[in-house]
RNA sequence: GCCCCCUUAGCUCAGUAGGAUAGAGCACAAGUUUCCUAAACUUGGUGUCGCAGGUUCGAUUCCUGCAGGGGGUACCA
């Protein structure tokens, strides 16, 4: 529907710039929807900007430009008007807003997705937790984050493909290996201390005792060198599969799981290193390797990628990593962090850069960090001590429906207080049950049909009723709303925020609700007008799909 | 010290590529069901948009400074 007023003032605009303005450019203007419903459904500024330029007050340049519009194309607009300092509303008819009904009910979504990705292909990566425990509360913002976003992409004519990486590499790994060997040998009964830093929750427990289960006695008082590599594989085996499982039930599912191990099995490591080498930017100083961060813009200092002892920092994989994931094809690549990881961005950017990649291939979406709350009271995290409350528990107890929609339902850098009890206790009107029932309810209606007499109506297929009926002004509100989906999509898409849908869902259900409490839509004595409301409940119920199968919520015929 | 994010109604939060009278949910109060699902609806009200400057026709939005909250600033992961 903006396409429709730009096209309308550009032609007017057209043949003023030939007879009555002495200027060759038009400045760049905007066609927006006015907060306040009195001005219009859609506003521009096109006469203020031009004041300067043609010396003339905005008003009258207003004037001439809506003499012209409403001579050509009249029967779009039910009024074009000028207010305030020069602004022009515009109002559409209900002609044009029956006309776009339509346009949602089509089969092939495209008047709602808008294709901007154009077949490019991105890479998501979320999550990525450590395997050496269970996922926690944070884990699932960042879960939630990447799966309403990799689906928005994807609505968006992208080419999506959803990554775990997982850190199977490092210290922390090896330290979850020697944890679980201690707990093997103090549950067989060994006199062995376990280390102060090593990891205390009672996963290790009972990975010692699935361990046990597995192999029996077969590692009892054999020291670790010899036995901890292969415990160490089987620990971290087990975290990982523990790991899917939660989110599978958490409804995500991942293309591929990327091995940080295999980067170094393939020497994919140190071959990005050689490759830095080779192009100066790497150097010695105080027996380590650094990467010279600072040579680009955005890094403040050089950083470490091999240490004094000959290990390679966490970042040297992670330079691996990035550039092999820019070699796999992708477009783009998105990665998705916990904000206390902001620090990171500018050397994985300047890494990219070194490599010769744009640096605009490279996004980070930063998920601010989730306090879990009971009753209002902090609940203590901490892997270490092992006191804290995992995400399995959280979906256990909340559902998986609601945890996504609520952290959803907040931009992903702003800080979030989830309270369990409140999204338990809230649960009957919780805001994702209110858009959801909307949706039940649309399928409610067209289960009733049949018995009140509209057998007949495929609800795929209601292009030819004639909907001029709808003219309440509830009617005509929610055609509006419906017809701005495409634009919120659009700049959801372009920003990466999928909460804009989550606050326009609400926004719709609200509408339907009150639309529902007021007018029946299975008028029996007027058949006419019910099919009408009929395709307009329809096109709701498509609308709610749509937003909500993005957010990765289900939509329930049935509540 | 330096860097990043946040500060909007009692609470939790939307809203800014500068625009007209700044919004929602929760909480609170009162009402609505012979009728397609009451997980719903209707009515009721509050703001120094953290503070102070600047930029301009116009600033919650952009710039600078300050204050408060959070995070980062490892040869940790």
């Amino acid at each position: 529907m903006k396409h429709t007023v730009e096209n309308a003032i550009l032609g007017a605009v057209e043949t003023l710039l030939k007879t009555k303005w002495e200027i060759s450019e038009l400045p760049r203007f905007e066609v927006e929807a006015p907060k306040n419903e009195a001005h219009g459904d859609l506003a521009t500024n096109l006469a203020m900007l031009l004041a300067r330029p043609l010396k003339r007050a905005p008003r009258r340049i207003a004037e001439e430009i809506v003499e012209e519009i409403t001579g050509n194309s009249s029967d779009l607009f039910e009024s074009v008007q000028i207010a305030g300092p020069g602004f022009i509303n515009f109002r559409f008819s209900n002609a044009f807003w029956h006309e776009n009904l339509y346009k949602i009910l089509h089969k092939d979504r495209l008047y709602l997705r808008r294709n901007i990705g154009e077949g490019r292909r991105v890479q998501v990566e979320f999550v990525s937790a450590n395997p050496t425990g269970p996922l926690h509360i944070g884990h699932g913002r960042g879960a939630a984050v990447g799966l309403a976003l990799s689906n928005l992409l994807e609505a968006a004519g992208y080419k999506v493909e959803r990554e775990f990486y997982i850190n199977d590499a490092g210290r922390q790994v090896g330290l979850l290996g020697l944890s679980v060997y201690v707990r093997y040998q103090q549950v067989l009964g060994s006199k062995i201390e376990l280390p102060e830093n090593a990891y205390q929750g009672d996963y290790i427990g009972e990975a010692a005792e699935a361990l046990i289960a597995e192999i029996g006695k077969k590692y009892l008082d054999v020291p670790f060198d010899k036995c901890g590599e292969d415990i160490t594989d089987w620990s971290y085996r087990r975290m990982l599969a523990e790991i899917k499982t939660d989110l599978e039930n958490f409804g995500i599912r991942f293309d591929s799981w990327k091995s940080e191990k295999s980067l170094y099995a393939a020497n994919e490591v140190q071959n990005a290193l050689d490759a830095l080498k080779e192009k100066g930017y790497l150097y010695e100083h105080d027996r380590a390797l650094w990467f010279k961060s600072s040579s680009f813009q955005d890094d403040d200092k050089d950083r470490v990628v091999v240490k004094q002892d000959g290990e390679y920092t966490y970042f040297a994989s992670d330079i691996a990593y990035h550039k092999d994931k820019l070699d796999r094809g992708y477009d783009y690549i998105i990665d998705i962090w916990g904000a206390d990881h902001h620090g990171y961005i500018a050397r994985i950017s300047a890494v990219l850069q070194a490599f010769g990649y744009d640096k605009d291939r490279f996004q980070v979406i930063l998920v601010q960090i989730v306090s879990l709350l009971r009753k209002g009271l902090p609940v203590k995290m901490s892997k270490r001590s092992g006191e804290f409350i995992t995400l399995r528990e959280v979906v256990d107890e909340v559902g998986a429906d609601i945890t996504k929609f609520i952290f959803l339902t907040r931009r992903s850098d702003s800080h979030l207080d989830f309270d369990i009890e409140t999204a338990k206790q809230q649960s009957s009107e919780n805001p994702v049950f209110y858009v959801q029932y909307a949706h039940a309810r649309i399928n409610s209606i067209f289960r009733q049909a049949p018995a009140k007499g509209f057998s007949n109506v495929d609800r795929n297929n209601m292009q030819d009723i004639d909907v001029s009926r709808l003219t309440e002004p509830e009617e005509l509100g929610l055609i509006r709303k419906l017809c701005t989906y495409p634009m919120i999509f659009e700049a959801a898409a372009r920003a990466y925020e999928p909460h804009r849908i989550t606050f326009y869902l609400q926004e719709l259900a609200g509408l339907f609700h009150s639309y529902y409490r007021k007018h029946r839509i299975l008028v029996e004595d007027d058949r006419e007008q019910a099919l009408a409301r009929m395709t307009l409940a329809r096109a709701v119920e498509i609308v709610l799909h749509e937003g909500l199968t993005i957010l990765g919520v289900q939509a329930p015929e049935k509540m």
